[in-house]
DNA sequence: CCGGTTTTTTACCATTTGGTAAAGTCACGA
DNA sequence: TCGTGACTTTACCAAATGGTAAAAAACCGG
């Protein structure tokens, strides 16, 4: 009575997992990350999920409380690292590189957590229901500072003049887009290994030319 | 018995539709795109589609033999509208403008009918389950033939050298992005029409640095 | 090895889902 | 106006779905 069972979200106190609840409650994660990332939330099944995590359903559902709280999780969990990379541009000798540096981030992401891309891709397509408040508290200030020091970036003339929002969204428009349509670029393009060669070519010289500042008249 | 019941596909017979018939088929699709669009394939319901379309379940399916016959009349409707822009892509005296103009084509397109883009994204982020055929045999040879012009463009000089499959990619995710991410980008610019015009502002530097060629020397 | 706790299984359940059968109702030409 | 085929409704159904209760098993410090 005075212990709500090991499990729940309690507001207070911070997980004391035992050895086995973190290696199912991670098994349950990677599984939903699976079914949830190709299916979307209505599409995904408790059945689905559980199968992959190699447990029964109440099983699984003796760890989290619903389909809904293992959707959050996974989205909360996933929210810090997917803005890892943005986070980490800050003021830099060299804007360009910097932004590169942030591009080619963003497409290594794209190759090796492509699951987690179509979460996200999935969860915005849908209207963001589950996910509105968190881009609201977590993303949106965070986007606004780095708009910020790309205007300044721009003014200064260390970096071409572009909208620092629309440039933000053609970078995640274009890396993410090889982890989103995956299945349309592997049809068009069956060679996966060359097309992904030249994909990072082609990004890295879209981006270079855009993001380098016009050479003065009397530069060399 | 010698008939089918009015209804179902018959391979022959384009479709002797009644005004009644076509009436309702097509409040039937127009439905089912908001619908499969919002929740895909599977997180679709058909209580929700006919609701939406004003009829009763059973009603509805006395004119599409399934869930399944609806999404796939529904793709099918739409591949053409939806590539018929890049078909008209043509040699012409200017590839840059000709390929500007696809763009801008484009932007309008994902501000006109963000419900078939999302949905067509929809289906690819889900691996393409239902569309990979159509993918092959009707996209997969007009990529290859406009990616051979894009090519021949390039060489001529008209162009600048650009990688022709990652170039349309890259149109693709970044004129896409404003309609499958609206959710985002509604989150980060409230200013909706504000954010639309720079989007386009935007949008066409980006493309016109990377597709104008360099100016020889001796160039004005 | 014991006794309590944690974890897992078995057996359920109410609701929703895609889909069907069959009895109406409507429209319209003879 | 009457019959016939096109359309619609009502009443279903079997399967799947999210979730629960409670017994059984496994675990673990003493």
């Amino acid at each position: 009575m005075a212990d709500d069972g090991a499990l729940s979200s309690r507001p207070g106190a911070a997980k004391p997992r035992s050895r086995i609840q973190r290696r199912n409650r991670k098994k349950i994660l990677e599984a939903a990350l699976d079914v949830f990332s190709q299916h979307g939330f209505r599409g995904a099944t408790l059945d689905q999920i559980a199968g992959r995590a190699g447990m029964s359903k109440p099983n699984m559902l003796y760890y989290f409380d619903s389909k809904e709280a293992i959707h959050v999780e996974l989205l909360n969990a996933l929210m810090s690292e997917w803005l890892a990379p943005l986070e980490a541009l800050q003021d830099a000798e060299d804007p360009v590189a910097a932004l590169m540096a942030y591009v080619r981030c963003k497409m290594q992401m794209s190759r090796d957590m492509p699951r987690e891309s179509r979460l996200f891709a999935g969860e915005i397509l849908q209207g963001a229901p589950r996910m509105a408040p968190h881009l609201k508290v977590a993303l949106k200030p965070l986007f606004d500072r780095k708009c910020a020091l790309i205007r300044g970036w721009s003014e200064s003339g260390k970096l071409a003049p572009v909208d620092a929002e629309h440039l933000l969204f053609t970078i995640w428009a274009v890396t993410q887009h090889y982890a989103d349509f995956e299945a349309q670029v592997d049809v068009l393009m069956p060679d996966k290994d060359a097309a992904w060669r030249r994909a990072c070519a082609h990004v890295e010289g879209l981006f270079l030319r855009l993001l380098t500042p016009a050479r003065e008249a009397g530069e060399i």
